[in-house]
RNA sequence: GCGAAAUUGGUGAAGUGGUUAACACGGCGGAUUGUGGUUCCGUUAUGCAAGAGUUCGAUCCUCUUAUUUCGCC
């Protein structure tokens, strides 16, 4: 069974939307933050605790699996679910975005991308059609089209020669789609220009997809150039279809994208920032190594219900980092994902309440820099 | 008691008669957006044991003192 969204809610004052993704391996409101999973495991994190976090929904990653151990083996295993022990929904990348930030030597041509490994250097060839029978073989509840991740700034020539081959893969990737248990996503690309960000999403959406992303976001444009971006794609994407913005995390852009009309997100830095002793809290961004922390015995944030918030203080934590122990990042990971997923289930109680606006200013107004 | 060698930042240490004393670790701060678990970037000795001398100029040469280490009575 493919996926089902069910919109039901426009908040009155923006493009916001609460609705409910129903998937084979259970159902979650939207908009929901998703954490990234890269190698089938969230990094430090057992299923157990990410259940916990309410995120409704991982990531996983088709290129990193297809190196190791190898989707044949995540396939013996019974898919990706038996594989990692988790029961909950599961999204693969694709491997786009893996060409485009790990590769440092790539050869993009129309039948697909050459690299070499970032492992071990052997050249390797990703083609669109390879990138969904891996994913088919993984099992994942959604799997994604394999795009090209423009760079930021990118010639418009450049851009829309890419936008068109990104489009031309989606085509591709549908025509050996087989997996009916899996749904899967096509990418909206187009680099900053408004055309082609329309072009790229009106062919996109023509194709036929359940559900839309856009990419191409978070690649070191500013941020107006960013929100401008999810402006241009958004207004072409249908109603009836969930929206996911890869690849964004930082809480103001969260709440951006979700006055825009984005339903999912993920990002790697809530777990990222983590392991180098960053917590997000409602005043900003702290770096538990400060001294300042050295003797508070405070939690991080007295009014959180994740784990950590309940059990641990600041002063331990940052003991923890400070000696490079594992389980500093860890806490740190549980309470960073369950910012991004609290501020996900505020952000939906507002969009029920017409007040996302309103929330949006009170948030950064406490939310330093 | 005699002789020899040594003394550079929080630590391990490089170095030179001539503007800002290498490097590493540690400390402090920052970064991080479809992963970097051990990452990246800044910053951190107005001073080379103390004092005196030689010199245009000394952390570097000379002397005295202190401390440390190693030999010999």
């Amino acid at each position: 069974m493919k996926i089902k969204y069910e919109l039901l809610k426009k908040e009155q004052n923006s493009k916001g939307r609460y609705g409910i993704l129903k998937t084979n391996h259970g159902n979650f409101e939207t908009p929901m933050f998703m954490p990234v999973g890269t190698l089938a495991n969230v990094k430090t994190l057992t299923p157990e605790e990410i259940k916990d976090m309410k995120c409704g929904i991982i990531l996983s990653n088709t290129y990193h699996l297809w190196l190791r151990p190898g989707e044949d083996v995540v396939s013996h295993a019974g898919g990706l679910h038996k594989f990692m022990n988790y029961d909950g929904p599961i999204l693969t990348d694709s491997g786009g975005f893996q060409v485009f930030s790990l590769a440092k030597k790539k050869d993009i041509v129309e039948e697909g991308v050459k690299f070499k490994s970032h492992i071990d250097g052997k050249s390797l060839f990703l083609t669109p059609e390879l990138s969904i029978q891996i994913q088919n073989k993984l099992d994942s509840d959604i799997a994604m089209s394999f795009d090209e991740c423009i760079p930021y700034p990118a010639d418009y020539e450049y851009a829309k020669k890419s936008t068109e081959r990104t489009i031309r893969w989606a085509k591709r990737g549908l025509d050996v789609h087989k997996n009916e248990n899996q749904s899967l996503f096509g990418i909206v690309q187009g680099g900053e220009y408004e055309d082609l960000r329309k072009l790229s999403a009106e062919e996109t959406v023509k194709l036929g997809f359940d559900g839309y992303s856009i990419g191409g976001t978070s690649v070191g444009e500013d941020k107006k150039t960013m929100y401008s971006m999810i402006d241009y794609a958004v207004k072409y994407l249908p109603e009836d279809k969930p929206r996911y913005l890869m690849g964004v995390g930082e809480p103001i852009d969260i709440i951006e994208g979700v006055i825009r009309g984005i339903d999912m997100f993920d990002c790697v830095l809530p777990t990222r920032i983590a392991r180098h002793g960053n917590a997000f809290t409602r005043n900003g961004k702290i770096n538990i190594k400060n001294l300042k922390y050295k003797e508070d015995f405070t939690s991080i944030e007295d009014d959180c219900d994740c784990y950590t918030c309940k059990n641990y203080t600041k002063s331990y934590i940052r003991h923890l980092i400070v000696s490079n122990e594992m389980l500093g990042g860890r806490l740190l990971s549980i309470h960073n994902i369950r910012f991004l997923v609290r501020l996900t289930e505020e952000l939906r109680e507002a969009i029920k309440n017409d007040n996302l606006l309103e929330y949006k200013e009170n948030f950064i107004k406490n939310y330093k820099k």
